[in-house]
DNA sequence: TGTACATCAGTGAACGCGCGTTCACTGATGTAC
DNA sequence: TGTACATCAGTGAACGCGCGTTCACTGATGTAC
């Protein structure tokens, strides 16, 4: 670590992920190009094929990444909140959300774009310690596995859709009808939201 | 109406929306193009430019069809649905989750991209027209207006996250982890969903 | 410390491609008389 | 019914552009002795 050698550039792969996820969210994923993530690099157009193969395989790369960050939001939101289990599962619906807000074009890349090559190592690696992630902590409120139990997979999906939901919604900017969001500073807002989340935790019948 | 002269194609505005759907159904919204639906259609890459302008005034024309198929799409589930008010809104999100796995791409240009011009007058209308048909069902639920009253408005946002978000998930196909979604059939799949559905209607506390 | 050599990160020119848009045109249709 | 003319939908060639990828290369770094 600290390796600072600034010839050849040094550390041009982690340059370029950085470049790329710049690119991708001031162009959005439909205008991503390889040759402007170069640029913004400051370097070759050709260097990135070096690391990374080709555009697949940079995107890949950037969503393995999205990924570790997506679970760290998550953990954050958790370590604010109460230890018992239903405030764990609906903080991490709340850093979900903080996610996809703060990158709303990675956050589609990875749950929206075909163009990620989902059979990569380490990018289903994350993303099934994300989903398992989720499961273990619907499992503390239910108390049943969701491997196991169907009921319990049941509160997975729910618990999933209501923060993918929101997620897509609000960064997508397609909230702007609920004025109550709008105009919400952020504990009002983080109280509406934590109480949606709660809702799908647990069925009424 | 029945107008069928095939000289000058007739009716080429028509005949090019339909090519523009699938071409966004087999491509997706990110490498849709403008020469890709004129050869589908069978005719010059210039002539669309002749109907819609350029690429953006088409992906405005096709997303406004979108919603007029998605509010169908949901009116055709409620027919057959219960008529009291929680089995109505319910139904409505069944008919969301429809439209989206039917038409993945389209979905996706009317919710998550940029390309369509929403300050369109057609376009903004129709949304507008979606969206306050889900605040009168939920009006029905409630028996609040949630433009006037907060905590409707906040049951709005949940039901309207909780379809979105099961629709997303299902058509961009993340729910291979699901297996109750995978192995179900369809009378087994509808009752999952409208339990989750359901959930989001109204608030525990 | 010094020399020779292998490695490998990054360069820049070149490729072929598909794109959106423009523009002068063609030729069928509709209208006036 | 017939002729003259205007309209307008669709054509096809041409434009300039940015793209991803390839390839022979350069030149700095690391290693062997």
């Amino acid at each position: 670590m600290g390796k600072k050698n600034n010839y050849h550039h040094g550390d041009l792969r982690t340059a370029l992920l950085t470049a790329a996820e710049e690119e991708l969210l001031e162009k959005g994923v439909e205008a991503f190009s390889l040759r402007g993530v170069a640029k913004r690099a400051g370097v070759s157009h050709a260097a990135p094929t070096h690391h990374f193969g080709d555009v697949q395989g940079l995107l890949t790369a950037l969503s393995t990444i999205g990924y570790q960050r997506f679970i760290k939001a998550q953990e954050q939101r958790q370590s604010e909140r109460p230890a018992d289990p239903k405030n764990q599962l609906a903080a991490a619906g709340l850093g979900y959300i903080d996610f996809a807000i703060e990158n709303p074009a990675l956050f589609r890349l990875m749950f929206g774009s075909k163009r990620p090559d989902k059979s990569d190592e380490a990018l289903s690696a994350v993303s099934t310690t994300a989903f398992n992630k989720l499961a273990k902590e619907v499992q503390q409120v239910t108390k049943l596995d969701p491997f196991v139990d169907e009921s319990a997979m049941a509160d997975v999906l729910a618990t999933w859709a209501a923060a993918h939901g929101l997620a897509e919604l609000i960064s997508a900017e397609q909230t702007g009808r609920i004025h109550i969001l709008q105009h919400a500073n952020k504990e009002e807002r983080d109280a509406i939201l934590l109480n949606i989340l709660m809702r799908a935790q647990t069925s009424d019948t």
